[in-house]
DNA sequence: CTTTGGTCGTTCAGATTTGAACCATCACTG
DNA sequence: CAGTGATGGTTCAAATCTGAACGACCAAAG
């Protein structure tokens, strides 16, 4: 067991920033989604990546790696999706054993409905706080710890 | 109501990588201080600060701001850290209504045993991808930002 | 001293998440 | 074709979080 490398004052600092920031965004995210249409913000995740898909329709493994959930949170979710109409499930045609979310007409009108109030929180907390600069930086660097703690 | 600002190619790179870094990370900490101490994340965030405050002990509600949780939450996990030994509750001498939430030495001690691999979790996985120039653009910018979402 | 409005922390019901167990199916091997 | 190990999705119980309602107390004003 080699000795502890502890943080020092500006790796504190930012660790510290990033963790109340993520937090506190989440937070304020969740809060105008379920004002505006009654939506979680993974359940608005889902929408949006469905929405991205040709045919509006993926996987659920697939998804529940895009949106960063476990296999039974998404399993849930989309059953709440489902009974409010926003997506339907089909069976795989190429798996039997697989299943694939469908956005609904319904489903796409929503997101359509509440992206713009959703847009706007991430802008007035997050993006329009930060210097072209700053979001290029933090954007490779977001990417490179993406990409360690994927696999 | 006007145009919705739609973010650009940047922009939502920026975001996308923020948010599945964010819940990537979570992930990974929550899961080894499960296997390190039966912690989660929140009971560990809430023993460091006790640690770092002078009689480690500090009022529910200032805890809960510092930890990001909701009031109930926080009545919740203490009351499980309590039960674990970890923490006391003290009623506050200034104010009746108050409840000092004191770090026990059990409490200290489990802390001082399982902060080593939690900080080894977030060097590996933030902390040392980034450079320190990096390090510093990511702090100032998630600082402005934290100071936006108080308030 | 009483009233008033606000803060403090808890409680409660309901919603969501977690992780393990499970069955069905796949892909490959012999 | 039977056997094997892995994968896909669901189910279940237990843990946790949310938000509203609540009772207790504070502080300031009359």
């Amino acid at each position: 067991m080699t000795d502890t490398r502890w943080l020092d004052e500006t790796e504190m600092a930012a660790w510290r920033a990033f963790l109340a920031t993520s937090h506190l965004l989440e937070r304020r995210i969740e809060e105008q989604l379920k004002a505006s249409a009654g939506l979680t913000h993974p359940q608005y995740e889902i929408l949006v990546r469905l929405s991205a898909q040709p045919g509006h329709r993926m996987r659920m493994t697939e998804l529940a790696r895009g949106v960063v959930a476990s296999k039974s949170a998404l399993t849930y979710q989309i059953t709440q999706l489902e009974k409010a109409g926003l997506v339907e499930r089909t069976t795989c045609p190429s798996d039997d054993r697989g299943v694939l979310a469908v956005l609904t007409g319904a489903g796409m009108r929503c997101l359509e409905q509440v992206a713009p109030g959703h847009v706007e929180v991430v802008r007035a907390y997050l993006i329009d706080r930060l210097t072209r600069d700053e979001l290029e930086v933090m954007t490779t660097a977001m990417r490179r710890t993406e990409q360690a703690l994927r696999g």
